[in-house]
DNA sequence: CGCCAGGTGCTGA
DNA sequence: TCAGCACATGGC
């Protein structure tokens, strides 16, 4: 067990806001993992959710995480599981101050900065982020999670950590070596095809995932477009979460709904929306649009928006 | 039951 | 370049 300085961090909030889908808590006497994304709706104070156990995975290594105020208490069997790695995987060496007041434009953000403040873009792995994202296309974020699951049970490698049992993330050796059939069973639908060729392109070495890091954000997307599945707005999930791209400004139906806020009675487009907001908020711009993303899915009379489905209630 | 979900690829103007 | 359409599946 060690600890990690956290200031300006919400372990619960950042954990919950869409980006990553595999993340759970073991709550009460079962031991069950839930959703870390679900798990806010226990009769718990927020001081007791604030003190939750976390299970999740850093690469290939399980870790359980608990914030308590501006620090974060950490573990893991793994000794790669180092303050430094956790530090880097939360982002917590950004200053994020800085970072909100450069995007902290106009009322609407200010409003989402001020509701969704210690939201942090997680650094995680690029080949995970790239099949998730693949899987989240015109999807909701429960059956995401329930995808990606059943694909870590079916390709990846059985892990623990006290009473946690799960699965590491498939190696795109796996999923290449896989059928299309057996990846439909797994409930993927039209996706399959998509993910199964998109392993094959980085098992081929046409993909080029270390490099992607190293790359702008022009390259990168152009990169990741080429795989099959990815589109715009996928490219740009995949660039901020799995490659630190922060220009990113992936749009989906959410983003448009916030955005409504910029253009009233205008007719809006994706890529109109998308070339707005990078301008707009500068080169944190996607700081801004996860910001923007998790307040309209959490904020309760957001003008007029419908209130939250169940999923965040 | 019908509608919705962190959209993409294909087609035809 | 851009609108219109099909596409799997499960939660609500």
């Amino acid at each position: 067990m060690f600890e990690v300085p956290a200031p300006e961090f919400s372990l619960q909030t950042s954990l919950s806001s869409g980006q990553t889908f595999r993340w759970f808590v073991v709550d009460g006497p079962s031991t069950r993992p839930v959703s870390a994304g679900l798990a806010r709706d226990s009769a718990l104070s927020q001081e007791e959710t604030g003190r939750r156990w976390y299970y999740g995975f850093l690469g290939q290594s399980v870790v359980k995480v608990q914030q308590e105020g501006d620090r974060l208490w950490c573990q893991s069997a793994d000794p790669a599981i180092t303050p430094n790695r956790i530090r880097h995987y939360f982002a917590l060496d950004l200053q994020l101050n800085d970072v909100l007041s450069s995007i902290n434009v106009d009322m609407q953000i200010y409003q989402a900065i001020r509701q969704c403040r210690g939201l942090r873009v997680l650094r995680q792995d690029g080949w995970e982020t790239l099949a998730s994202f693949i899987c989240a296309s015109f999807n909701n974020i429960k059956r995401i999670e329930g995808m990606i699951d059943r694909l870590c049970q079916a390709y990846g490698q059985p892990v623990g950590l006290n009473g946690f049992r799960g699965f590491s993330f498939p190696t795109p050796e796996a999923m290449a070596r896989t059928s299309e059939r057996q990846l439909r069973a797994l409930g993927l639908g039209y996706r399959a095809p998509y993910l199964r060729a998109t392993a094959r392109l980085v098992v081929d070495g046409k993909l080029r995932i270390d490099q992607i890091q190293q790359v702008d954000y022009d390259a990168a997307k152009q990169a990741l477009l080429a795989c099959d599945g990815v589109g715009d707005k996928v490219a740009d999930c995949v660039a901020l979460f799995g490659f630190e791209k922060y220009e990113a400004f992936p749009i989906d139906v959410w983003m448009e709904r916030a955005m409504r806020y910029y253009f009233r009675h205008r007719r809006m487009t994706r890529k109109l929306l998308h070339d707005y907001a990078r301008r707009h908020f500068g080169p944190y711009a996607g700081y801004a649009q996860q910001y923007l993303y998790h307040y309209v899915r959490t904020a309760r009379g957001n003008r007029g928006q419908p209130l939250l489905s169940s999923e965040h209630e």
